[in-house]
DNA sequence: ATAATACTGGGCGAGATGTCCAGCGTAATC
DNA sequence: GATTACGCTGGACATCTCGCCCAGTATTAT
């Protein structure tokens, strides 16, 4: 299990900073290619013991690299093929009763407070251009929130990846 | 297995719409919140037999709804705790080149391209925020970038989340 | 040189997995 | 109304993986 022993990581923004070599990032790869191969398959794949890989998953998530195995879902296939970004301002002191509000929409897929004018970066999906208008329509219904700005995404030439980054941060290791 | 004789969802960028239940909804939660526990307790807790866990669980991934059970990686934890949203404005015609160049680049964890001035937006990280200068610089060293503009995001009060959606998505449907 | 750590390769039992099946209720079709 | 199709049930089966253990060895740090 992934809860046993371990402590979990001291979480404090940014001082996390894991050591993770080029036989975890392969490890990392592997799973994500093809997540349903297991220990053992995976222990032949990359040519090291059971009890290794058994070790090294164990560890990479009592570090926190790894949060989980869960499902990963399609927003399309859920029928919401269209993903939009809104960029929102929010008016001084009214920051915590719009995210309040914005968590009970269900098509708000992610929300990041970000530097510059807009105050708020949402991901946010819906069932077509048409909906995509009542989405946001219900999403800036609030008391608080000052101005709006949204970009409809087109096309999604890169996917959300982590591979690379893991392999990058392994090198970067190994270079000391 | 998943590849077994269901045919691939016909993925059509929107033409996909699968029909998603009040069980798959709770499968699909249940999964998420506790990744570890296998189809058996699955068929316990949502008290139905496990053949039918295993079916539709089978149905789920075969249309594409569920894309897969691979490890979710903390890029902070990696050592990459700064995030940040950069839109790029291209130059007409370089938009393949630019796609090419940015997917070289391991702190680019995804891309779109959108409606807007910014043509095209990407999500990436940084060790530091000074490394996200230099992050910056490599993404934007190349010919056919015009102009960029940077967000730097401060906290992610809601983070990627789906089951929500899912749950509206089996609610709508039973609503016909 | 010595200690600590990590990997190996093996063994162990418990449990889950994938795959069958017959029976049955519901819903759609004729 | 009768028939068909479909999904769920609950049980079976052999196989395999899992989590855990261990002693021996290699590698690294002290």
């Amino acid at each position: 299990m992934l809860d046993k022993l371990h402590r979990l990581p001291t979480i404090a923004e940014g001082i996390t900073r894991m050591a993770v070599d080029e036989l975890d990032a392969r490890l990392i790869r592997l799973f994500t290619e093809e997540p349903r191969i297991g220990v053992m398959e995976a222990s032949r794949r990359l040519g090291v013991a059971r009890g290794t890989v058994q070790a090294r998953l164990d560890r990479l998530q009592a570090d926190g690299v790894v949060r989980g195995f869960g499902p990963q879902v399609d927003p399309a296939a859920l029928g919401y093929p269209v993903t939009a970004f809104a960029t929102l301002e929010i008016r001084q002191g009214r920051g915590r009763d719009v995210r309040a509000h914005l968590a009970t929409v269900p098509e708000l897929l992610e929300m990041h407070t970000v530097t510059g004018s807009g105050d708020m970066l949402c991901r946010i999906v819906a069932s077509s251009n048409a909906d995509l208008q009542h989405v946001i329509d219900r999403l800036v219904d609030f008391d608080g929130i000052v101005r709006t700005s949204t970009m409809i995404a087109l096309e999604n030439p890169i996917p959300l990846r982590v591979v690379q980054l893991a392999e990058a941060a392994a090198q970067a290791r190994a270079e000391g």
